[in-house]
DNA sequence: CTGCTTGCAAAGGCTTTGCAGAACA
DNA sequence: TGTTCTGCAAAGCCTTTGCAAGCAG
């Protein structure tokens, strides 16, 4: 039971204990996928999760990885970022925070919630509760 | 003086002004569209828009209707609203402000900029200017 | 006239689905 | 053993495109 930090049995291991948290059997597939996303904070197509997943060795489907993206998303694991039509990202970032759209280069970028206020929210229409707030500014090049 | 692209009682002559205001000359199709946008403020997919302007008689093609909302949106005339991968709504109010989206019914709900505020917004990244902001809030019946 | 627009159908990109075999409890 | 998951390929959905005919200026 070595738990020395770079020891990728002991990764392996939070992996598998935040999807059970998050109510998601951990089976190989979903923790490589999680591995790879919560490494780090970032925003990647479903295009390029197959991608650096299976750059890492393993091989994972392309069908796997759409129902393994969703599976997070609805789980709360992961947050899914819709800025264009054909332009889904999933941001393994779940805090609550904002985000820049680059329109020109496709670029995101995240903006901190001590950075950005939203305010006087309006009540929400009868018999609905908030899901979330997605506020996203686009920006393009000069 | 033309009548404001919001204005319920816009004719047909002042479409076309208001469409060569925008940029836009003002074909058949593109007065008759836009005759059925602008009549009142409402959030219509593109499907929605073909049916709408068939309903009239008027007989727009499918090619037509997705190269004319585009070039609406991109010269300004309406709003282009992306709430979900393949689902994009054209909303023909084009003055500031929110949106409510439930995510069970697919409905979309103007908030009025007086009803919402978004301020301290952080400086933009070097050598980019706003597009414009959307600030989308998910809601979902109880 | 000359270039922009339209409409049809075909093509395209991304995502979902059906189903058989594999993995897991 | 029963259920859940995976992967392949096919199907689906929405949107864009190619191209010939039509229209505007």
């Amino acid at each position: 039971m070595a738990t020395h930090p770079d020891d990728p049995s002991a990764q392996i291991a939070d992996i598998t204990q935040i999807l059970r948290q998050h109510d998601i059997s951990p089976t190989k597939q979903r923790v490589e996928i999680a591995q790879m996303l919560l490494s780090r904070k970032q925003h990647l197509s479903a295009e390029q999760v197959l991608e650096e997943v299976n750059k890492r060795g393993a091989k994972v489907s392309k069908a796997t990885i759409y129902n393994t993206l969703g599976l997070f998303a609805r789980k709360g694991l992961i947050k899914e970022l819709v800025v264009d039509p054909s332009k889904v990202f999933y941001d393994s970032n779940v805090s609550d925070h904002y985000h820049f759209y680059n329109v020109d280069t496709g670029e995101l970028m995240d903006i901190e919630m001590t950075e950005l206020n939203v305010s006087r929210l309006p009540s929400l229409p009868p018999g609905t509760r908030a899901e979330g707030v997605d506020v996203i500014i686009k920006i393009r090049n000069n």
